[in-house]
DNA sequence: GTCTATAGAAGGATAGAC
DNA sequence: GTCTATCCTTCTATAGAC
């Protein structure tokens, strides 16, 4: 209850990139959902909207994989894991009647020809998850290079059956996507084992 | 070289929503881009950017769909088709310099939330991508249920490829993407065939 | 049906009082 | 460091001459 000036600024933000994207989110709705007066906005990002916007990209795509890795080291197996993280996707969008989906994705094809710090922390966050998953699938005694493949696959497949459900307003396209992206797995994890 | 004001509208806005998106690509802009005077797009459009918006949609799906059928007709298999189609996009990323992605999908992440005729154009097209696929891998001899899942794996493998390859202006997303796809297709087919 | 001019709202950004 | 008022640009859309 204690969020800071910033702190609402950064929330309301994400908010904003999440249901409207970059251009779509306006700074002068952002200070009015933040319940901030529009000066502070400048006062701490003086960058104006860019450096907004490279700041909650970052921060977002920290809090996703926090999240991720939470529901990931809750589970019995890496099959489950990676199961359970499609599913956990699959129940936001719902709960969210398909408006939530990922801020990072959204940003990343709005802004990667026209705003090069945009694209770059875009990039670096994309970037910072294939290795978290593919220090994962290492883990589960997967080959690096297989587990790099794993992981990029995993994180098109997520971030593809984003676009695809919210279009429709349907989990089928995240239902099918788990189910992928734990075939791959399987098969990968069956070939290390020998 | 004999396209007329309207054609020449709907290509201009294509180009300009594959790079700026749907906010980000201004009407006077277009008119602009397509040597129009203003007043003319809403003689055509009467319902200005949204109407002009969804036709766009729709019309970039079909087209896409048609480069597709041909890049698959033009394979000697279907699992040849499936690669091409990944090499084929994978080469278009490079050759714009990472600049031409899909246009349907920066649209339907971007609208979804906020524009309901905008995103049933792109639910429409997506849907009807995913039929044709479905169709394709049907006559290969895979089951109706399989074939489905098989079509939107694959749709969503490619956007989330595109995100991530626009994104990290690397093609390995979709090279990684190409090779899990064209892996689904020959477990589903080496099952279909006993 | 082509084209210009402009309205009216919203966009990002800044100045300066407090 | 908080907040208000305002600038200038750009946006979508419309009116009306030709």
């Amino acid at each position: 209850m204690t969020a800071s000036t910033k702190e609402r600024i950064l929330d309301a933000t994400a908010e904003m990139f999440r249901r409207y994207g970059y251009t779509g989110a306006g700074l002068k709705q952002i200070v009015q959902k933040a319940n901030v007066p529009f000066g502070s906005l400048y006062h701490h990002f003086p960058g104006g909207k860019v450096e907004l916007g490279a700041h909650v990209i970052r921060r977002s795509g920290q809090m996703y994989q926090d999240i991720v890795t939470a529901v990931m080291d809750a589970s019995a197996s890496i099959e489950e894991s990676v199961r359970n993280v499609f599913s956990g996707a699959a129940a936001v969008l719902q709960a969210s009647d398909y408006e939530d989906a990922c801020p990072i994705a959204t940003v990343a094809l709005e802004v990667a020809s026209t705003n090069e710090p945009l694209r770059e922390a875009t990039a670096e966050v994309f970037e910072k998850w294939i290795v978290a998953a593919t220090e994962r699938f290492v883990s589960a005694g997967i080959a690096e290079a297989k587990a790099r493949e794993l992981a990029i696959g995993m994180i098109a497949a997520v971030e593809g059956a984003f676009i695809l459900a919210r279009a429709t307003r349907s989990t089928e396209a995240m239902d099918v996507a788990g189910a992928m992206a734990s075939g791959m797995l399987e098969a990968a994890l069956h070939e290390s084992r020998g």
